[in-house]
RNA sequence: GGGAGCUUAGCUCAGUUGGGAGAGCAACUGCCCUACAAGCAGUGGGUCACAGGUUCGAGCCCUGUAGCUCCCACCA
């Protein structure tokens, strides 16, 4: 027995126990079946799974359960990742609270503390995805820190070394002053912020003039080796070659002629300080510039800034335009608005900084991988995000990958200290191969994060062993992640597939968007607006949380979390699981013969022909994934076409006396619940199960079923066309007794001239039910039904109902009057259409058949009114 | 500076080969009818941002405009 209310909490860990303790989400490779290949993109052990993790694992979980179930040995293989920077960050707060530091625990010490985070933190995410019912193999369980893919990182970067493809150099990197490491390009982030522009004289050495340099940036003057101006800049020209006095440390510096000057911006003079800015670097390298820095790593001045060592960076600004002011140098100071690029993990400003790191060449590397979507080896979904791909991979800097951190792939590169020879090795080496030293030191520095992670599709199978998995399941088939992270991730997979399997990694990238708040802002920690899964998930269950995830989302759309989609999603919940109890409770312990030997009603083979109609809906939204047009389908299809008009249909079928009939009933009524469930068990694989199980017939799981097929045998159409009319009817009845505030337990006669009337008999006795009606008269005109009637035309015929005093003649003309402009309208509508010749010549057949049909049809319902009111 | 997305019912959003505008929530009316009041039946509500164009036909395709959001690049 079913319980009387749906209550996820009853069942939702104790399936998902079961389908593990089953090996239901073990992938074994079959070579019977065709492998399908899912990789997770691993969450980030920096805290817990938020909305967005919730939406992205699920649809994962759906295709996933689709795929399995149409017979595919469906992979989804999960993990969890490092996050070297973010876990550094977040377990120095934690050891900070604790009057600690990185540097006074050390090295080891410290990597310690963050093994016992992981260790919490993973367990924490892998409990959160088992919740969500995530339907992944847990024994491949990764960690992007695992063997496994510490020696896939070590084969790459030693491959890339030796093809020269990685190499260490001096150049300007984004400095992170917080987290004292580089960062990529891509971690920093770029906002608006208003700050100011300060115009400082630089006297030109040997005559009383100067020029005016504007700077966002006046303390990193101390770095400046030259100032150039545009060669064709009249203003400027005969300085080229001079030298200016850098204020303050009265230091002579040369004067440039270079096109990076823009003589309309500011004064036309830049500062150039090749250690500190990209362009001025380059400007520096094109003039033979030295390099200053003048910063320490911590944004601190150092000893080149004179008498401002020491200080921070704002300090020292603070300070020296103060003293330029007092010196004369200063000529104003203009409010300017400016980009300023902010470290992605901790907020704090980056500087641009001159500094030895190690680079991914990426010119060699990008092509192929541009080609590979250009040749729809890989394709986004939707296309448009192909677009961005493309142009962060067109103009790809040199990715910068080394960090100096110590939570990560420690860089495998060691410096002799004899003969000082750079060893880049698979094996930790003992001694130096060229002088046989033994004193060997490890590169300090760890690999970006995503080094690792743009190995995962195939690291995480056994690469660079070639492994049977690896021939099996790669490439996978579908990535699915969020637009935000194209360029960290999905784009370094890509090219690292090519170069290192020589195949792309997988077929289609399914991009989604974010889940947003109520209002539409960004979750985020600082807002505090973000909603925990698992609370949603206590209060309204998985199943709830899913189907409000994938509701009404268009493909690559930012979404709104609300309580109130959940709560309509778990009212949805509720409808199947009483809908189930009803036909359960009618079949328990029966047995149910199968719908082939059964005599199907109208209203049978109508509700099996719209359950054709939704499996192929589902079937194709799902192919492209179109979550949100497949939970619509079945929405509909369970709420309206089965709940509302099936269950009420057969519910005279079943109390009535004939045996035959609601054994058929039985039948249909459990092969329609069970294919939708099955249909539905992707998308809420709790609750389908829970009720499959109850169904007499089913042995074990539904998620182990074979996925509904369409079969077009099962259409009848003529049949369910037929059944429409009937549901007119009925319909009709409905409102006509609501516009006359008739109480629906009011029981009324009908009178219908129709043409159909085998038809309607057939069906008698759901018009009287459903309609609340009592009795149907065949008649051949109007008169028959009396006076007092209320009319309804349909296409079966015209309805009346005497309705005695109920009957305000007056008004029912009225009313009939309204439904004559309406027909009149349509009759207009279609009649325009057909005598358009364009229309007529160019439009489809069948659409203009339809439109000859509408017309007939209309121009008949008009007649049966004009006659009926003719009556009044 | 370049690019993308959005603008549809009071609210949140669907609407994918161009062929009579939809859902959920909210509102209104009436119903506890042995699956479900977390429900049932019925009703109202939209010049689909604006202006052009293509087409027999445009929410959908093209051009432009406005507003909002985002991404990339960047001005020292």
């Amino acid at each position: 027995m079913m319980e009387k209310t749906y209550n996820p909490k009853q069942f939702e860990d104790k399936l998902y126990k079961e389908w593990e303790e089953q090996g239901c989400f073990k992938a074994v490779r079959d070579d019977k079946k065709v492998p399908f290949t899912v990789m997770m993109p691993p969450p980030n052990i920096t805290g817990q799974l938020h909305m967005g993790h919730a939406m992205d694992e699920t649809l994962q979980d759906v295709i996933v359960r689709f795929k399995r179930m149409q017979g595919y040995c469906a992979l989804w293989l999960p993990g969890t990742d490092h996050a070297s920077i973010a876990t550094e960050v977040k377990v120095v707060e934690q050891i900070k609270a604790e009057g600690l530091s990185k540097e006074s625990l050390g090295r080891e010490a410290f990597l310690e503390r963050v093994w016992q985070w992981k260790d919490k933190y993973n367990a924490r995410i892998v409990n959160q995805l088992k919740k969500l019912g995530s339907s992944c193999d847990w024994s491949r369980l990764t960690f992007t820190m695992d063997e496994k893919c510490s020696k896939a990182v070590r084969e790459v970067f030693v491959n890339l070394y030796n093809k020269k493809l990685i190499y260490r150099g001096s150049r300007i990197i984004n400095w992170c002053p917080c987290c004292k490491t580089a960062l990529s390009d891509a971690e920093v982030n770029y906002s608006e912020e208003d700050g100011f522009f300060w115009h400082i004289k630089y006297p030109v050495e040997g005559e009383d003039a100067f020029l005016e340099v504007a700077t966002t940036r006046p303390e990193t003057m101390f770095g400046d080796t030259a100032v150039a101006v545009n060669p064709a800049d009249g203003r400027y020209k005969r300085f080229i070659g001079k030298n200016v006095l850098l204020p303050v440390l009265n230091k002579p510096i040369p004067v440039v002629g270079d096109e990076h000057a823009d003589m309309q911006f500011g004064t036309g003079c830049v500062k150039i300080t090749p250690a500190h800015d990209p362009n001025d670097f380059e400007v520096g390298l094109r003039h033979n510039l030295p390099v200053v820095r003048v910063m320490n790593d911590d944004g601190t001045m150092n000893e080149l800034a004179g008498e401002y060592c020491g200080l921070d960076r704002y300090d020292c600004r603070e300070r020296l335009v103060e003293k330029l002011k007092q010196e004369n140098l200063l000529v104003k100071v203009r409010p300017h608005v400016h980009n300023v690029g902010h470290c992605y993990r901790c907020g704090a400003t980056v500087e641009p900084i001159v500094s030895k790191q190690w680079f991914v060449k990426m010119e060699k590397l990008a092509r192929p991988a541009i080609d590979a979507v250009i040749d729809k080896k890989v394709t986004f979904v939707p296309e448009r995000f192909a677009k961005i791909y493309y142009n962060w991979m067109e103009n790809v800097k040199d990715w910068c990958i080394s960090r100096q951190l110590w939570w990560g792939h420690r860089i495998p590169v060691w410096y002799c200290q004899d003969c000082g020879k750079e060893i880049c090795a698979k094996v930790d080496p003992n001694i130096c191969p060229v002088c046989g030293g033994k004193s060997l030191s490890q590169d300090e520095d760890v690999l970006d994060t995503w080094f690792s992670s743009a190995l995962w599709p195939f690291s995480t199978l056994g690469f660079p062993e070639d492994t049977s998995d690896l021939e099996y399941f790669y490439p996978g088939d579908v990535l699915v992640t969020g637009y935000d992270i194209i360029f960290f991730w999905v784009a370094r997979m890509i090219f690292s597939g090519l170069e290192h399997m020589r195949k792309v990694p997988f077929r289609d990238v399914l991009i989604h968007g974010l889940v947003r708040d109520e209002k539409g802002r960004k979750m985020s920690k600082s807002l505090g607006n973000g909603v925990d899964p698992l609370e949603v998930i206590e209060k309204y269950g998985a199943d709830s949380l899913r189907f409000s995830l994938l509701q009404g989302v268009a493909p690559g759309n930012d979404t709104r979390y609300s309580d109130a989609k959940v709560e309509a999603c778990a009212n949805f919940m509720n409808k199947i699981w009483n809908a189930s109890r009803f036909v359960i409770s009618n079949v328990e312990g029966k047995t149910v013969k199968p719908i082939s030997e059964v005599k199907l009603s109208h209203a049978d083979k109508w509700i099996i022909s719209r359950l054709q109609s939704a499996i192929r809906d589902v079937t194709l939204a799902l192919n492209k994934f179109e979550f949100g047009i497949a939970c619509q389908t079945m929405y509909d299809f369970m709420w309206s076409d089965f709940c509302d008009w099936y269950i009420e249909l057969v519910k005279p079928v079943l109390y009535g006396g004939d045996e035959v009939k609601r054994a058929a009933a039985e039948s249909v009524l459990t092969f329609v619940l069970q294919n939708a469930l099955k249909l539905l068990h992707p998308f809420i694989p709790f609750v389908t199960d829970e009720i499959y199980r109850y169904i007499p017939g089913t042995n074990g799981t539904v998620m182990t079923q074979e996925f509904p097929r369409y079969n077009s045998k099962l259409t009848y159409k003529k049949d369910a066309q037929a059944f429409g009319g009937i549901t007119e009817i009925i319909k009709a009845v409905r409102a006509a007794k609501t516009e006359l505030d008739c109480p629906p337990s009011r029981k009324v006669s009908l009178y219908i001239v129709t043409e159909s009337k085998r038809l309607i008999s057939a069906n008698q006795e759901s018009i009287l039910k459903l309609a609340g009606a009592k009795e149907i008269n065949f008649i051949t005109e109007a008169g028959e039904a009396g006076e007092k009637v209320v009319t309804k035309v349909v296409s079966l015929g015209t309805l009346y109902m005497p309705m005695g005093d109920l009957v305000d003649l007056e008004k029912e003309k009225i009313r009939l009057e309204g439904e004559l402009e309406k027909v009149t309208a349509e009759i207009r509508r279609a009649d325009g259409k057909l005598n358009n010749q364009g229309f007529v010549s160019k439009a489809p057949k069948k659409l203009i058949d339809e439109e000859r049909a509408k017309l007939d049809k209309y121009i008949e319902m008009r007649q049966k009114i004009v006659n009926q009111l003719k009556t009044l």
